[in-house]
DNA sequence: TCGTTTATTGAATATTCATTCAATATTAAA
DNA sequence: TTTAATATTGAATGAATATTCAATAAACGA
């Protein structure tokens, strides 16, 4: 119970950060703006996070955690089962939760400065590779997917998902996107689906 | 011959433009940069470009003419053909061509903004559209494949390759992009040959 | 060659930006 | 209660931002 202000201010912050990225684009807000919405002054914000970098850093680390909860109903479910239903899990994995508690447009914001600072590239990447683990871990507690390649397969499978998530943001269109987002639900079952298949024809 | 000038300058000046968003990123560069870059002062950039959005949206379509381009030999090659060889068109879809002759980070920044510009949204969805219906129309070529679902096919090859464009821009270690690359490849393979096995085997 | 359009310049604008600082208020420890 | 640490305020900074404007130069069509 050491700096509790400390820490919930900071929260608000990058809660108010956050808020302002969805309505205006990140590339947008400014520490006045971000003042100017939570009723605080800049120099508040300053005291907190002394440059935009850190404050920037701040929001990357808020969204990276939002995104990895989108798969934490996926992982509960699954592993208590300890099997794996390969069309729940398709739905489970392309669930349009994430639209819900999760801007496409800040997470991609945020990916796009990726290119030039390492360290929020690091942070993707174990974002990415916490994300494959997960999947791979869930498939590892099924008896007949463990005995493949599971790390392959999450692999494959996730390729897909973020193609989609990449491509899906594009298009407006309901109906349209039904139709696509129907085509990378099968492309992934497929995927599970030959892979349980030659594991149990290799028994023979 | 009407106005060369005009149209030299306003690719002379998208161009610069493009040369320092690679070096610092888009949303770093501003109109008086890209005139000392270019020894020209900010007004001759307004006068051809009479604001920031317009600016941003000329290079948007020269990023994504650029990003269209590494299609083409694929094309050409294809085209001439009339027979797809899966192991030959899955490394030209791979091919990494793209790293010399365009910026990761430019594109990615230009599709955050889709999210906020209903013009660059439409722009970037046209290009996707057109490189999946290239890609259709080489499949059409082929007596194999042109008797499957080629608009189908050529979706779920996109998406993996597009996860994988998105993916494997984390990736700096070069054993590692190469271990996953071929992943990436091995699936897009995957795919053909399944579609070709079902399509003879029907045939019986 | 004259007149008009277009290209180019450089200076000026108000606004916004991240950041600094000194002063005050609040909290926590002694 | 005194002291020290932290939280909060508001004013001020200079640099950078997109954009405007009036003036000059070059190109072009008649």
């Amino acid at each position: 119970m050491k700096s509790t202000i400390r820490e919930e201010r900071k929260k608000e912050i990058i809660s108010g950060f956050y808020d302002l990225s969805r309505l205006e684009g990140m590339e947008n807000v400014s520490i006045a703006k971000i003042g100017k919405h939570l009723g605080m002054p800049p120099s508040l914000i300053m005291h907190y996070f002394p440059n935009k970098r850190l404050l920037v850093l701040g929001l990357i680390a808020h969204i990276l955690h939002q995104y990895q909860l989108i798969y934490k109903p996926i992982i509960n479910k699954f592993e208590k089962d300890h099997k794996v239903y390969p069309d729940l899990l398709v739905n489970r994995l392309f669930s349009r939760e994430w639209n819900l508690l999760f801007d496409d447009g800040v997470f991609f914001s945020c990916y796009a400065m990726t290119f030039r600072d390492e360290t929020i590239k690091k942070e993707y990447k174990k974002l990415h590779l916490k994300l494959r683990n997960t999947l791979k871990s869930i498939l590892d507690n099924d008896p007949v997917f463990s005995r493949g390649d599971t790390a392959l397969l999450a692999e494959k499978i996730f390729v897909v998902i973020e193609g989609a998530y990449y491509y899906l943001s594009l298009i407006e269109d309901e109906k349209e996107y039904n139709r696509k987002l129907k085509i990378f639900k099968e492309q992934v079952f497929q995927l599970l689906q030959t892979e349980s298949q030659l594991i149990l024809q290799d028994n023979d």
